[in-house]
DNA sequence: CTGCTAAGTGAACTGAAGTTGCGTTAATCT
DNA sequence: AGATTAACGCAACTTCAGTTCACTTAGCAG
């Protein structure tokens, strides 16, 4: 009963519907009885195998979030974390995925289940985007040791801080004047690990 | 009745023991029902005048956070930049602000009266820490031109996303590098408003 | 001092989220 | 195929946040 049986089917509807939910009611207006009955589950599955709506978020968005998505290769480092940014404003501006997040970051504040399941999506895209700067360090675009999960951070931070904490607008154009500010000080060493660099 | 009498005593009661309910049994044990007997006052004034737990969490940041930091000076824009940076990490570090703090970061994700009560602090810090760019520029060490606000949002970005996003530590080593980065950004013109600068 | 009104009180009520217990279905093992 | 057991369904129940309403108190005006 463990691979593809009826367990598999439950949670396939379940996480289907809401989706659904979220994009329809919204957070505040999703309620576990209403998924199930959308779902055609019984409510006391959902309460027994997620516990709580906020759970059967986070469970659903660690299961999209291994999705690699491509690296780009431009040629250039300011090039690729210019590529890099505009990918992050195109997630944050994609709505049913924005409406997933919404939820994980809300919860991960207090939730330790949610907050390792975002902390775990971010290590990932890190390591992830860490060739680009090794290659940028081999063309000699980025200084020797510069730190790639330093530089990686660096240039999401600005999107996020704008869509989640400081409310702003979200310009793709804040995309090149980040990359811009990224990569000199890359170039310049400002980013190599060690001093001044946490961990 | 509208000045120092008894609306402006409960309000006082209620608020203070929102803050200490919240240190003891954190957001989700707290309930309006133990505020209101913490506070000495009915459960019924409380829901007639805030209508909310969330609510009431925001109308107490609102009027916390209107007091003004004072401005570092230390000569130099890096040396005012990275004290601005340690300033936040240790903003994010007081327990009984950052516990508010957090109530109104997760309810701006979906409550407008909280996103617009965020907002306006983040746009009152950035419009306060503009003088230190605008002396910049007097000096020299930025470019003419140089989009203060922009200065500022961007040497928050790091500590924030760190703190609500990725969940990584917060260093405050990170605002030595911070400081460095954007200090030698402003100062190649790459935070010059106009082209690139949303806004 | 007397009357007026905004604000607060207390208790009863409501409704829906979440739980429990027991019977049923479906995948897996031999 | 029959036995086994994990997962699901259903209906009743519990619990508590949030509402309602009739009544009382405190500040203010004339």
């Amino acid at each position: 009963m463990r691979p593809g049986g009826r367990t598999a089917r439950t949670k396939a509807a379940v996480t289907e519907a809401l989706v659904a939910e979220l994009l329809d009611v919204g957070y505040a207006g999703t309620t576990i009885e209403r998924i199930a009955q959308r779902a055609g589950v019984a409510k006391t599955t959902v309460y027994r195998r997620w516990g709580s709506l906020a759970q059967l978020v986070v469970d659903a968005f660690a299961d999209t979030a291994g999705a690699q998505v491509p690296l780009p290769d431009t040629g250039s480092l300011e090039g690729d974390l210019r590529e890099l940014g505009r990918a992050s404003i195109a997630m944050l501006r994609m709505p049913q995925l924005r409406t997933v997040f919404d939820v994980v970051v809300r919860e991960a504040i207090h939730d330790p289940a949610a907050r390792s399941a975002l902390t775990e999506f971010f290590a990932a895209r890190i390591a992830n985007g860490a060739a680009i700067v090794e290659r940028a360090v081999a063309r000699g675009e980025a200084a020797e040791g510069t730190d790639p999960a330093e530089v990686i951070r660096m240039v999401g931070a600005p999107y996020y801080a704008r869509a989640y904490i400081t409310g702003e607008p979200l310009d793709p154009a804040l995309a090149d004047r980040t990359a811009a500010v990224i990569a000199l000080a890359a170039r310049q060493g400002l980013l190599v690990s060690g001093r001044g660099t946490p961990r």
